[in-house]
DNA sequence: ATGGCCAGCATCGCTGGA
């Protein structure tokens, strides 16, 4: 099973990129963060058409999260119990009999000392103890999505630069490996990868094409999907295209 | 040195993203 992340940035100008994207790669399962679409406008006539069913939790303008797969998806649920929130951040479904997929958009946070940032590290409070609950009830859970969170140095074009700032901020960063702490694994880290491995540029600055990113898209495994885990990788193809979205894809194949 | 883009909503400028 080949399941990935992708934050296509509104999906109603991302539609002809994911469709041919979907057709190239041939996920199974696709989690997507950022549609901004109300779920009335939500393409799931245009999909169906090649092959995926959709889930999806959207609004207006801003957020929206949606899972498709090529097979059934059970047990939809929105959001995360206990935390109270108008924003359409998290979807789960379950796939292929009996994986638990949680479909993320962490908050961006803005910048440190704002309102947005202190929204971000109580919302990902509550993530990490909704997902305490869940993996004892799962043990074949993938969370995964926009994170907007840069776990190590690595995962910056430059850190120094970078240091303190959002995205790869120490509260941040020791939100992530609570996350990392309750057993999950970050599965682009399970195998060797390239220097300077990245999922978001910047449009300004020739960002991409000088590889200055940072890695915030994430695909975090239970322990029992880490093993069946044969290889986690970016697809730069869809941010090299014309009008992309800032995201690249992540996809993780699982032997199941 | 600075800031440089993009999407949406609603104009002819703003918010938000990361």
């Amino acid at each position: 099973m080949k399941i990935a992340t992708w934050n296509v940035n509104s999906l109603k100008v991302r539609l002809p990129h994911l469709a041919d994207w979907l057709r190239a790669a041939q996920p199974d399962v696709v989690c997507l963060q950022e549609t901004k679409l109300e779920d009335a406008n939500f393409p799931a006539d245009a999909l169906e058409e090649i092959g995926y069913r959709s889930a999806f939790s959207g609004q207006k303008t801003y957020n929206g999260v949606a899972i498709i797969a090529r097979g059934a998806l059970a047990h939809v649920a929105h959001g995360i119990p206990e935390f109270a929130d108008d924003q359409k951040r998290v979807l789960s479904a379950t796939v292929d009999g009996g994986t638990r997929v949680v479909c993320a958009y962490v908050p961006n946070g803005q910048s440190i000392d704002s309102d947005k940032y202190r929204y971000k590290l109580r919302w990902l409070a509550a993530f990490e103890r909704w997902l305490a609950a869940e993996l004892p009830r799962h043990s074949r859970l993938v969370a995964l999505g926009d994170f907007n969170i840069a776990p190590e140095p690595r995962d910056v074009h430059d850190p120094a630069l970078w240091e303190g700032q959002v995205l790869f901020s120490e509260p941040e960063r020791e939100a992530f490996g609570r996350l990392l702490e309750l057993g999950l694994k970050d599965g682009f880290r399970l195998f060797p990868q390239p220097e300077k491995s990245f999922t978001w540029w910047d449009y300004r600055m020739n960002a991409f094409k000088r590889k200055m990113g940072l890695r915030i898209d994430h695909i975090l495994l239970s322990p029992a999907l880490a093993e069946r885990c044969t290889a986690c990788t970016i697809d730069l193809a869809p941010r090299a295209r014309e009008r992309p979205s800032d995201h690249a894809p992540v996809i993780a194949e699982l032997d199941m």
